[in-house]
Formats: C-alpha cells, sequence, structure tokens
DNA sequence: ATAATAGTGTCTTTTAGACACTATCGT
DNA sequence: ACGATAGTGTCTAAAAGACACTATTAT
C-alpha cells in the first residue's frame, strides 16, 4: 500500500471486526418427528501461531478497509472471505472502539459490525474450511474462552445489541426462512433471549390479534390462495407465515417485559 | 483474514463529532403562571472563513482524539471546549462513517457522539461565546440547513436514534431536572417526539400504577417525608417525582405504539 | 370570579394470562 | 393407540382509553 506524504500520514482505511451469528438446529433422537433444539453460535478465527500480537488466538474476524471501500463494504467482504456468504444477508454497524493501549502494536481502533446469518448459508462452511482455523462456537463457550485484544467485550456487546433489536425489531426475520410457523418464530426469539418465555397459544394470540401488533406477520398462501403449511416440525402440518415490511416501534411480540 | 500489522505510519487519533442537544425553554405572556413552551435544539459551530473545507459553513463541533485519550474522552472535551460544560452529563456513541470522497481533502471517518444537555447548564453559553460562531439552532431549522461535510446527514441520525431512545430508554431525565412533575416529562418527550400524544390522566396512570412500569418514577418527598411539590409551571402546586435506577426494557411510557 | 394547571373517578373496551381442551398426522 | 406438535375456547384479571369532574392557587 503506498501513500502520499501529509501533515499527518494517515491509513487509506480503518480495521473493521465483524461478529457473525447464526442459529444451529440440532435434531432430537425420537420416532416421531420433533422440533429441533436451537443454539445460538458464533464464528471465530484462529490467529495464525506466528502473529505478531495473540498469536494462536480465537478472534472476532476482521481486516482494514480498502481504498475506494466503505466501512460497510468492508465488513462484506469480509464475510464473504470467511463464510463464502454473498446474499442478501444485513449487517449492522454496532460501535467504535479506540482507546490506548488496545493493541500492543500501536494504533489500531476498531470498527464492529454484525450479521445475523442462515444456518443454510453456512453448509458449505464446514465442507470448505480448516475448523480448526474457522469454525462455530456455542455462543455461551465463545464467551467464556480468552478470545484475542478486547473481542470478549465487543463480542459481548455485539450480543447485548443483537438481544435488544430481537425484542424491538424484526430481526428475528433474518434467521428464519422466507415461510415460518409461529413455533419458528418463537423458538428464534427464545434461543437469542431465553428470558422470553410466553405461552405459546397467547404468544400466537397477541401477535395475530391486538391492534399494534396487526399485519406484523400474515399467513402464507400458495398461487390458488389457500393457506400454506409446512410439516417439517411436526405430522401434523401448521401454518406458514411471512414478515410484512411493518416495524412497529416497540417490544413487538408482548406489551410488558420480557 | 485478520488485521495485518501496518506498513505505514497512522494518526494516533480519529475524527469525532458530536451533536449536542438541548430543550429550551420559551415563556408564554400572561396574566397567570403558564407552562412555558418548549423546543429542542441542536448546537453547532461555524467553520473559519479560511478553512480549506467549507469555509463559513455550520457544522457539528468536532475534533481530533488525541494521544493517550479514548473516544469518549475525546467527546467530553469537545463538550467541554464548546459549551464549558463540565458535568455528569452522559454522551453516547452514535456511529462512524466513512467512505471514500468524505471530506475533500482526504482520510476523514467521523464518529459521531451526542448528549443531551439541560438548559440550565448552558445559561453560560450565550455570555460567553459569539453568537456568529457557536449557537443553538432550532432543529428543524438546523435540518433544513446546508451543514459542513455529511453533517446533515449525521444529525439526522442523532435525531432518530435520540427519539429512539427517548421511547424505550429512561433518557429524558438527562433533559429534566432531578425532581419535576409528570407534567414536564411528558412534555419532554413531546418535544422530542412530537407524534408521542396520550391524554395526560391516563399517562400517569399507566406510567405509576401498571406492573411493567412500576416503580420507573417515585414521589419525591422532604427530609421529613412529606410530598414535595412545586408550583414553578401552575398556581396550583404539583407534586414532584424523581427517576429510580430502574431500566425497563420496553417502550416504557405506554405498551402499544407511539 | 377567573384562568390556568393539577389531579380524581368512572365506565367501556381491549389485552394479557392461565389453562383445559380438541385436532392432525405418521408410525 | 400413541407421541408429538398444532391449534381453539373460555374465563378472569389487568391495562388502556375516553372523558367528565373536582381541586388549588394568584391575581
Amino acid at each position: 500500500m503506498t501513500h502520499q506524504p501529509q501533515q499527518y500520514r494517515s491509513p487509506d482505511g480503518l480495521p473493521v471486526d465483524i461478529a457473525i451469528f447464526t442459529i444451529t438446529s440440532h435434531a432430537k433422537l425420537g420416532n416421531y418427528r420433533m422440533l429441533a433444539d436451537r443454539r445460538l453460535d458464533v464464528l471465530l478465527v484462529r490467529r495464525s501461531a506466528s502473529s505478531e500480537a495473540f498469536p494462536g488466538c480465537w478472534a472476532l474476524p476482521g481486516g482494514f478497509s480498502k481504498e475506494g471501500e466503505t466501512l460497510l463494504e468492508a465488513a462484506y467482504r469480509e464475510l464473504k472471505e470467511e463464510t463464502n456468504v454473498d446474499r442478501d444477508v444485513t449487517i449492522e454497524q454496532i460501535k467504535t472502539v479506540y482507546y490506548p493501549g488496545r493493541d500492543p502494536r500501536g494504533w489500531m481502533p476498531s470498527v464492529l459490525y454484525c450479521t445475523l446469518v442462515k444456518e443454510a448459508y453456512l453448509l458449505k462452511l464446514a465442507a470448505d474450511t480448516d475448523a480448526d482455523e474457522v469454525r462455530l462456537f456455542p455462543l455461551d463457550e465463545a464467551l467464556k474462552m480468552k478470545l484475542a485484544f478486547d473481542h470478549n467485550e465487543l463480542l459481548q456487546d455485539a450480543l447485548n445489541y443483537v438481544q435488544t433489536k430481537m425484542m424491538t425489531t424484526t430481526i428475528a426475520k433474518q434467521f428464519l426462512p422466507e415461510e415460518f410457523t409461529i413455533r419458528e418464530l418463537y423458538q428464534v426469539i427464545q434461543t437469542v433471549v431465553p428470558s422470553f418465555e410466553e405461552d405459546i397459544a397467547n404468544f400466537k394470540r397477541n401477535l395475530m390479534t391486538t391492534k399494534a401488533r396487526q399485519g406484523l406477520i400474515r399467513e402464507a398462501v400458495t398461487a390458488d390462495g389457500q393457506p400454506k403449511t409446512t410439516d417439517r416440525n411436526s405430522n401434523r402440518p401448521a401454518q406458514l407465515y411471512v414478515y410484512t415490511d411493518y416495524e412497529p416501534r416497540i417490544s413487538i411480540y408482548n406489551s410488558g417485559l420480557f
């Protein structure tokens, strides 16, 4: 990389880190079709053994934004480099950290992003990459590890952000297929925010029939207008739903605390 | 791809901009004590006529973070430099922008912060500074001006952030005295989020008696345990309240849309 | 008495929560 | 018939919303 001498010499990019979350499914054994267990995972990469700082440590993926590239573009590039995901995923900026001593090597801010990726998009990951270099960790496990730099804090910040957004926006859709069942929606919310608990019958009614949430999701229908169902979670088919583009401005799943 | 050691020298700071909001009071004329009108204002500074970029333009205050200083410390320093406020105010980070061509002079990201300052803290501002260089603008006016750089967008982002937080957290307290009336609280919310409208009698009842919001604010009492009142807004004294440290995790003022 | 804000009371509708119950399907 | 999930119905309690009413104070 070349640069012009200036009053202060500066890089043409900024360091960008990204927390890539996914929900993995773990089928239960049994004679009947049952709901899979689900778990929140985060993708970490291992720093090379010859790294100057934190060699061999697991860390959030990241890199420098390049000349002519926005920060968000750099985040998308990182995502693609690590997971080969090059699809319609949303990436959001969480925060920027910079304080003296953050990196033993000197000046090193970091702009933290996060994204929620459907499990299906990551199927190739296991096949294509060396699991000793890039892999998904269960979130609670990752939080207990000693990550490089201040990545434990960054990961916690990202988690808090996602949990808040999960209860106040429709980001659950990023973890769900286009068409999903009420139970799947409920399960996604609970996987991200375990303290969310509600009678599922009431959950459905509150979601579908109260004024403030009317139109948040609607029933999926086939080409000829018939209700669309799936039997992927149970023998008895269940109604599918889709999100509309309505974004309520409060906690969208109940009107009290969660 | 993780961070590479840098091959180039770099600045030891980052540019920091700060949106400083306040609510100004404007007393109405009349023979009786009346509630003041309130308005949301933002502080802007004028760039010098000899600036290389955007000379003479109004802009959000900002500057570079210094060596040995965190970004947040830099934001506090900026706040003090512009307003002489050196008190218990909260400053929050909103976002970081960086994209090619943002600054005609070259590399220029910006880390945007915002803060809410009580009007009382800014009383000296008018006296101490040249109003042609630093002054408060009504927010709607500021949004219509042609500000330097991308500060129109930054200001809008800051406003959106504050509006969202106003409805989902207790930041209203940053605009209020320690002890305030229900009406003052209501007025602050409405000043920041004009679409918030509610029968004030119901507002009070919902705030004080519903389970999810129980304990959010409580009645102020004197040393001997008597209810504390004020007559600053009306001839009839009104009960004062204080915030507790309870932070509900939903829209805290009603359970529907706002 | 009046103007202004503070505060109470009551009635109706909507929403929340608990929980028992029925339905469907593959094995 | 059974296991599992899907979905319905009903009763009670809590909350929201509309709105009329009373209270307090300086002038």
